[in-house]
DNA sequence: TCGCATTTGTGCGTATGTATT
DNA sequence: AAATACATACGCACAAATGCG
């Protein structure tokens, strides 16, 4: 067996602190305006050089969360942040409201696809039974916020994607099949890092953080109606409950 | 300003693709027993060299996630993952019952500070007023699951952390203070990597990823009692709403 | 204006980690 | 297994801008 003298995670020190000072401030431990502790108290609270704090700010600055000023400090840009609702009904559109000036949902297109075991479970269908399965990127305020796969029996709602293209809109695509009201049964949340996908489709650097949510919908008679796997970039967004 | 040539994400490549295959196994797209692709296919999949899957699946075997066999494949060893509950009326150890045979808390110690912004807000107290903070260490069968981190207001619950010792249940530490009852008022979940501490206490490899979830608690009147900060390790949790 | 401490900006040398061929 | 190229991280030194008395 390799022996893995390895002590490094993989996972550089400069993106580690990136996340972690990034966190600080979309969390609100430091509001827009504040001057961050100076790299050398940085260095010495991360345990690293101050080469390796300078790399993690620079990042931080292209992004315009930080700016640098010389002899003054470093301070904070820009600290805001998304939060998104989960609850018995959530809507995205109307968990958003008030956090953002524009929405937008892009369909990247629909298919139909044999159910994989998660979702023929979530479902109640048996594994391999015919799904329609729905892709879409949301972004607010021209920023993706969301990467979202969703799955529907194919016999209840076999035009659903079409329905979805023409309605624009999950609320009133279920409508037409005579939903008039549905809500979460439940909601998993987990994360792991972006995947290359993601990655391209969320405008984010390779191995960043998704939160990844698995959310089944059922109607009004507690049947399953949805599947879904939604992936937040952590950055941008955090999930309230 | 330094020009940021890197195209990288600070991630390493090897890193990657263990969490890519580690979230195959967890999500359930590959289950224990299952061959993993050859390693010359797993190159090609993630368009690295076949060294580099090597010690990605080498990473992997280290945790016992996977086994290589000479001559045979790879084959998937352990594949499983705790769901922790999230609700109004959450409690951790009843939570997890009947996934784990055996679990036990460590209390880290507690002791006197002075409340953060966010800590402050969360208890409806003003920041720097005096707060009792504890710390603990979960663990289900030995793995540790979760470190915690919380506080309460000092002027009523000034001697919580040596009721806690002794009680050993915050359910209980809450009941010698005359809180019969008590329920979660909000949840916020968010991501990031696992600083160096969480890594060691909760047995991770460096980098890994942690679900960060900030509880504040509520007692019957709806006065906030609690403010909690708990972290998860994201390949062995899942947060369930 | 000057001096001084603080803080960010820059350069260079070295060691180790990462990834490929 | 070895050789190579590049990224990561550190240590030290010094320059440049700022703010204060």
């Amino acid at each position: 067996m390799t022996v893995l003298k390895d002590v490094s995670g993989g996972v550089a020190l400069w993106r580690q602190i990136v996340d972690a000072i990034r966190l600080d401030i979309v969390g609100g431990k430091l509001a827009a305006g504040d001057r961050l502790p100076t790299e050398a108290v940085l260095a010495e609270r991360f345990s690293a050089n101050r080469h390796t704090v300078r790399r993690a700010l620079a990042v931080l600055a292209e992004e315009g969360v930080v700016g640098a000023e010389q002899g003054r400090g470093t301070f904070v840009r820009n600290a805001k942040r998304l939060s998104y609702p989960i609850g018995k009904r959530t809507r995205f559109r109307e968990g958003l409201k008030g956090q953002v000036e524009d929405f937008s949902t892009i369909r990247l297109g629909h298919r139909l696809e044999n159910a994989s075991a998660a979702a023929a479970k979530a479902l109640g269908i048996r594994a391999g039974a015919k799904v329609v399965r729905v892709e879409g990127l949301t972004s607010a305020d021209g920023v993706p916020m969301s990467r979202s796969t969703t799955w529907l029996d194919y016999r209840r709602f076999a035009d659903f994607g079409e329905q979805l293209e023409q309605l624009k809109s999950f609320t009133k695509a279920f409508e037409s099949y005579g939903i008039a009201d549905y809500s979460r049964a439940s909601t998993r949340i987990s994360s792991r890092h972006a995947d290359i996908e993601e990655t391209k489709l969320l405008k984010l650097v390779p191995g960043a953080i998704v939160l990844v949510s698995e959310a089944v919908d059922v109607d009004a008679g507690g049947t399953p109606i949805s599947y879904a796997l939604s992936r937040f970039p952590a950055e941008r967004m955090e999930l309230v409950v």
